[in-house]
DNA sequence: GCAGATGCGGAACAGAGGTTCCGTTTAGGC
DNA sequence: GCCTAAACGGAACCTCTGTTCCGCATCTGC
């Protein structure tokens, strides 16, 4: 209901710096990966470590943020393709597509993902990601509706495949990188419908 | 050729440590995850941490090796399937479903596919991998023959698949750990061969 | 403009964990 | 049994990085 004062600060100069952060924090984990350092993201925002810790009391704070911010994405993305492409398989694998590409751009949250057993982020992100779930729950109902897609497919079937595409882009086989969009097409393809 | 001589201590304590430490290592990674201590390490294997050292230089190496014994053991599964079920789907499913079963029960492993882009892991291990490919390139070119694969499936195909599963097993979402097996059998349905 | 509060910078701190080092112990050939 | 080289144990070391702390700067309401 209210607005979440907690969140904004009220000097001009923070609220500033604040975003100055978010941004650094996205550039630094995505080139360096979640190693990056507060130092180093400091740095980049211009700023210097206590102002960091100052608008998020620990790294892992930082990684939620940036979380619900990628979860908030995803989830316009969706909306979008339900909004927009009438056909269903379209709009389903499209939606999924798109988002796959989004998290393939984002180094950040993939590690966030797929290093965090912490609550610190998924907790923080909870909400963002429930959202994401509703809006996916209606793509996938509209394409079964329609006979896209297999009749037992559930909204919790998504969360492994984006996780598989994850871990596709970052897992360095002796092959070295494995080829994420054949995956993700293989996969949905396993959650069409069969013709009988 | 020639046995490697380099990797076989001469002393018996010595290659009996050399197991334990192995076998200690494998209980700890899979129970405490990847940051397990090398001290918890050698504590469950009865020896010092100088003795861990010495057999392998450094954590990345044990990891390698642990790795690489993985590998072997997935091989040996795959062939199992080549050499005793007569059916082609079933032969290629079922290796794929034990081994996914094999790389649940191992956390250790997981973590060094997942965490490590360190070449000390992965080279170490590379001959094995190569070896696993190899049988399961034999798995996949009979189900084609059959008639049971999609025609364009290839061996780089299942790297991603197994990742996927690790990955889902791994990732702790708001939801809590989802279903790999679910995921595991959704996959495998994107590699069979649609009817017409 | 002033005063007080709010925010900032970055040196210093802390602890975690991989790795080294060396005095001591033990295996195994003679 | 003795001797030597190989192997061992584990305390100490070192580096790396998240976090704290506090004197200083900046903003904002009056």
């Amino acid at each position: 209901m209210t607005p979440p004062a907690t969140t904004a600060p009220r000097r001009a100069d923070a609220v500033r710096n604040r975003q100055k952060v978010l941004d650094a924090a996205t550039d630094a984990f995505t080139e360096l990966g979640l190693e990056a350092r507060m130092e180093e993201i400091a740095r980049r925002a211009g700023v210097g470590v206590g102002t960091v810790y100052r608008h998020f009391p620990t790294k892992e704070a930082l990684l939620g943020e940036l979380l619900a911010e990628k979860w908030r994405a995803l989830r316009d993305t969706v909306q979008h393709s339900l909004d927009h492409e009438p056909d269903p398989w379209e709009a389903y694998a499209g939606a999924l597509q798109r988002n796959a590409e989004i998290m393939a751009g984002d180094a950040a949250v993939r590690g966030a993902i797929m290093l965090s057993d912490s609550p610190e982020v998924w907790d923080h992100a909870a909400g963002a990601h429930q959202e994401l779930m509703e809006v996916t729950e209606l793509l996938i109902e509209r394409g079964k509706a329609a006979g896209v897609l297999r009749g037992d497919l559930q909204v919790t079937d998504i969360p492994p495949m984006m996780a598989g595409v994850c871990a596709t882009i970052d897992v360095r086989g002796p092959a070295g990188q494995a080829d994420w969009r054949r995956h993700l097409e293989l996969a949905l393809d396993g959650t069409r419908r069969r013709a009988a």
